[in-house]
DNA sequence: CTAAATTTGTCCGTATGTATT
DNA sequence: AAATACATACGGACAAATTTA
């Protein structure tokens, strides 16, 4: 974990703890530089990760502000900050076989084809990092083919939970070679019954693949 | 435009034109640096872009390699605000006869009871209003019954689209004393089969509710 | 197999530009 | 008009991983 990693987590918690309440200005980068003795551009680039979550909000001339979380945009409530890996993989148990049918009956066939695309993506991957990046794409193509925003933002809050800090550790201690080959096949199947408009198949391998996911991600 | 975005912008023009071909390594850093007459920095600011769009793979000690040309049409994230009814509704008839097996596994005694409470005030209200605040605090106990923050998040966005204008128009319009009356059942069906632990008679009662909700709402 | 060279990853210190106060 | 604060860019240094001799 980088320097500006570690910043990140450490300001995060303050804004989640509310020590750093709405609104509120925060130290200028320079002065943050200086307390935590480290370079301005390690600073910024802690700020960039807070920025890009919507955590926080900067103008030029002005400094650094608590980002108003709840009321306005992008709904994130607080409770999926608390989600630990055990909670998501059995809510996506729960949820992820019954969104299959939304998606047999609405997914149209280009919805279909940038699935393929992203598995044939991530097959070529020849990093971990790519790999994860089409996975993440496929994920977003079956979410968007449900062609429902509710749906789609269900997802998003999934996607937000797993780009945050102790998944994404864990992710990375637990994917090997052979079980990214596994997630590969697995992804392709899943694919393929759904360009059937086989839902019980899809169902079936949707929850075949998300056990097989959380045995390797938490050992149950 | 900054140069670092600048160079991003020619450099996706030659992957995707192919004057960068699939798998193909680029120049160095430095190289590239160097014959457009930036700092590394810059470079790496511009590469970092196209890394995260997916267009470029890096490993450290080899070298950067072009992933891959034609992106498909990444739509931006759905958000909440654009659910209609009738999109809610479709989200609710998947996920919340799902969401019946994590409630029935994770309820405490206490929870059991909450939800009796509820239904109760809700008998005894004598105005809508006051109906419609115990029937959202019952689907608020339900929602925490499972004991997952995840789930409790996708009720809270479920909350939030209900709390939201043409919701409230909508229910004010729909619900009719007879109708009041026939929730009242079914709420209280439903959550005996909960305290039965009976998954199977849940799942179909709230499929039967939301059915009755739906066609009440949208005539559908 | 080992050691050196290569290449990306991270960080620092400084300087200048631009918008706000 | 001056001070403040973020935005951008440069060059140098060392670490970590890979390739090559």
């Amino acid at each position: 974990m980088s320097l500006s990693d570690h910043l990140c987590e450490t300001w995060r918690q303050r804004l989640q703890t509310g020590q750093w309440r709405q609104g509120e200005r925060l130290p200028t980068e320079r002065e943050l530089a200086d307390t935590h003795g480290v370079s301005r551009t390690t600073v910024r680039k802690a700020l960039a990760q807070l920025k890009e979550q919507g955590l926080i909000e900067q103008t030029v001339g002005s400094g650094t502000y608590v980002a108003q979380a709840p009321e306005g945009g992008v709904a994130s409530p607080g409770t999926v900050r608390h989600t630990s890996p055990a909670d998501l993989m059995e809510a996506r148990l729960a949820l992820e076989p019954a969104l299959v049918d939304l998606v047999i009956r609405n997914a149209s066939r280009d919805d279909l084809q940038r699935m393929a695309h992203c598995c044939e993506q991530a097959e070529q991957a020849q990093t971990l990092e790519a790999f994860e990046h089409w996975d993440a794409e496929l994920h977003q193509a079956i979410a968007e083919a449900a062609h429902n925003p509710f749906v789609a933002s269900v997802f998003q809050l999934m996607t937000e939970v797993r780009s945050q800090g102790e998944w994404g550790q864990l992710k990375k201690r637990s994917v090997t070679p052979e079980r990214r080959l596994a997630y590969q096949r697995e992804h392709r199947a899943l694919v393929e019954a759904l360009s059937d408009r086989d839902a019980e198949r899809a169902r079936a391998l949707t929850l075949e693949h998300l056990v097989h996911v959380r045995r390797n991600l938490l050992g149950v």
